[in-house]
DNA sequence: GCGACAG
DNA sequence: ATCTTGTCGC
């Protein structure tokens, strides 16, 4: 897909920080016009020396979550990880993979999250504005947010808020597991996010796409 | 000051 | 993220 940079990577955290939260002005969570037909999904992974950082991008089609196409990339580490800051670590190995496919998909699922963010501007915001496409932020563990009590029965879900915000959801992806937080990314609505995670959830935790990407990208991670 | 803290 | 063995349960 054909990408146009925003802005440079090469900055301090604090600078990092200002940037997030002009950024953030121009996250849409519109809705998604149309059911989508195809769904991306990346996922990265460190050299062993970890001073690379690789990445990969798997496009399935819906429903039936086969594979249409993948792509790797391949950078230097430039950013530590600092929380809050995830994507100016992440984010630019994970657009170089999505530069390397063809057209474009529907919606793109991304390992860590949306809006559910202290400036609301997760690394799937990120992405998600810099390709200028509908992006989910599907991560594993919470960064911020409160919530009731969590579900354990698939498909059941509890409201993550923050303030006076709702910021995203934990979602149980399968019985008697751990829940995912779901969050929007850009160009998409939290109802919206919820219901394509579930049409991707087949038998695992993570949704198939996701699954698929980590997979792939563990295999990737040896070879570096 | 103390704890929390995506990947 | 990464390191790292066995073990519990469907």
């Amino acid at each position: 897909m054909n990408i146009r940079d925003l802005h440079s990577w090469s900055m301090t955290p604090a600078q990092a920080i200002q940037l997030q939260k002009e950024l953030a002005l121009s996250v849409r969570l519109i809705p998604l016009g149309r059911l989508p037909q195809t769904i991306a999904a990346i996922d990265c992974a460190f050299s062993r020396d970890k001073k690379r950082i690789a990445a990969i991008a798997v496009q399935v089609c819906l429903p039936e979550l086969k594979i249409i196409q993948t792509s790797e990339a391949v950078l230097d580490v430039t950013f530590p990880y600092v929380p809050g800051l995830l994507s100016f670590r992440e984010a630019p190995v994970c657009i170089e993979a999505m530069r390397m496919i063809r057209g474009i998909p529907d919606v793109v699922l991304i390992d860590g999250q949306g809006i559910a963010h202290p400036r609301r501007f997760g690394l799937a915001s990120h992405i998600g504005v810099w390709l200028d496409c509908p992006t989910i932020g599907c991560a594993k563990s919470r960064l911020i947010g409160q919530f009731e009590r969590i579900p354990v029965k698939k498909g059941k879900y509890e409201l993550l808020k923050d303030k006076n915000d709702i910021i995203g959801s934990v979602l149980c992806t399968r019985n008697q597991v751990k829940p995912l937080f779901i969050s929007p990314g850009h160009k998409i609505t939290l109802d919206q996010s919820i219901k394509i995670v579930l049409s991707c959830c087949t038998r695992y935790r993570l949704p198939d796409p996701a699954r698929l990407a980590h997979q792939l990208v563990t295999q990737l991670r040896e070879k570096l």
